[in-house]
DNA sequence: TGTAGTGTTTAGTAAATACTACCCCTGAAA
DNA sequence: TTTCAGGGGTAGTATTTACTAAACACTACA
């Protein structure tokens, strides 16, 4: 997650450790811990903001923090049952099957 | 809640509020103030104990108190793009559309 | 030589989470 | 009539989460 600050930071000013922490509204001493594994990961909140400066994916750098993303749960919370047995029954799945499933569902070829 | 354990102790003793929060390994105090909700609901382990011991689904009984199984996270976990994508995209669909692509994916009708 | 910018260190904190420990009152059975 | 199981009340606590604030050290450059 240093890396891709640092990437960005070489081409421009714009991402240095304090520009970035004073951008997403935190300390940048608070940044320099979390880059370095120093601390446990931040908030919701903080993780989603530093995505969309970096331009990664939210949910993938959630991840990375050990979060699912409060929309997520919300989903699977509304009906717990259902998405707990979907979940448990695909999670081997290759990717392509899943995928496959998610299109066909979504266009209706049923 | 309360209720589950309440129709159970009709029949039995075993199933009073000491008891119970005996077998979960909790204080009868504590389990008096969660039924009554003036208590933020108990940790992932203490309502898996819960629901076990009331017969209850835990995913359920989780979602009853906002939580996500932490082994339905970790299947998220593992692969975040592909499963916020999946959960997001069939979110809305009727339990009987995402009941026969579990089926569907299960018995390999691919 | 000073000053502007870089990342880092140290110390501390407010709020939430997940409880424990102990005491109280009531109503039915012995 | 006491005794004991039932539920309830009050107060406190350890741990975790998600940070802040202030000072420190290094580098470059003007």
């Amino acid at each position: 997650m240093r890396a891709s600050r640092e990437k960005l930071c070489v081409h421009s000013p714009e991402y240095s450790l304090r520009k970035v922490a004073g951008k997403i509204g935190i300390q940048p001493s608070y940044l320099s811990k979390i880059e370095r594994g120093l601390e446990s990961p931040p908030g919701e909140g903080t993780i989603r903001r530093l995505a969309e400066i970096l331009g990664k994916d939210p949910d993938v750098l959630l991840a990375m923090a050990g979060k699912v993303s409060t929309d997520l749960q919300a989903i699977i919370l509304k009906r717990p049952e259902l998405f707990a047995r979907f979940l448990r029954e695909v999670k081997d799945l290759p990717k392509q099957s899943i995928l496959r499933v998610v299109r066909e569902v979504r266009d209706g070829n049923w």
